[in-house]
DNA sequence: TTGCGTGCAAAGGTTTTGCATGGCA
DNA sequence: TGCCATGCAAAACCTTTGCACGCAA
């Protein structure tokens, strides 16, 4: 059950700090507990594992299971920079790792399309769009 | 090292002639195994891992990887029907955890447009939509 | 006979949970 | 004071690997 109110810890203000250094980038949580643990600071890995996935259900970070047996990675969305505007997919390059953030009238479709066709409310905070894009086809 | 020849097992046999039965349905290993296990016909989970694997290599299933501690789920390719674009998208419920898949022309456009207006070809296989289903929100 | 396939047991690694302690409001 | 958060240890989990044996070609 989660709580009703979120407190305002040390640790978690340490992990957003961290990760508003690093937007754009993979990061594992063993990465972040090595980030601390570097600094003599360290933070449970326990706690790393929590607050991560809160910051995901409130859409601060972006969650990739690129692997069956390989880490999970977050990803810190810069939202003032990007995508304060309202809904924002993201369209992640499997190759070059590369997010492209779309703003488009048939997205909007789309997202309509889902909703009262198959009766599902996309969340575009935790969407991400997995593909190859131009630049690595080209590439190849 | 992936060997030469393929050698023509009961095993592999009675597994694709199970696959065969449920085609665009999820299966997971656990599923296979509980399947054959229930006959009397027990197949050594091993076994099922690296023959599942094997025909995916093979174009036979689609393997979908949807959450990190959730086992992965395996999808039978029913290269009879006439649907030239095998693979389906997936809807998974925030909440629930409920999974479903999409089949639906909509969906071919949407991918048609990601890939003709912004240059990005849509991996499948990888994309979830997350969201809420008609259920859970109706609960609230 | 050669080499691949099988399956048991064990390992591997990530993520989750139990529980007592500590900290925020 | 009442929750919530922390963190250690241990568990849970899916998946892979080692190895001896069996079976297809």
């Amino acid at each position: 059950m989660a709580p009703k109110t979120q407190y305002k810890t040390k640790q978690r203000e340490e992990l957003v700090k961290f990760l508003e250094t690093v937007p754009g980038q993979h990061i594992t949580v063993a990465d972040v507990c090595e980030h601390f643990r570097s600094k003599g600071n360290s933070i449970g890995t326990t706690t790393v594992y929590r607050q991560m996935e809160k910051l995901v259900d409130e859409g601060v970070l972006n969650k990739y299971i690129l692997d069956a047996q390989a880490p999970a990675c977050f990803e810190y969305i810069d939202k003032d920079k990007d995508c304060h505007e309202h809904e924002c997919f993201h369209c992640k390059c499997e190759k070059c790792g590369k997010l492209i953030h779309l703003h488009c009238e048939e997205l909007a479709e789309f997202e309509q399309h889902i909703m009262n066709h198959h009766g599902f409310s996309i969340n575009p905070l935790r969407t991400v769009f997995y593909g190859i894009c131009d630049d690595c086809k080209v590439a190849e």
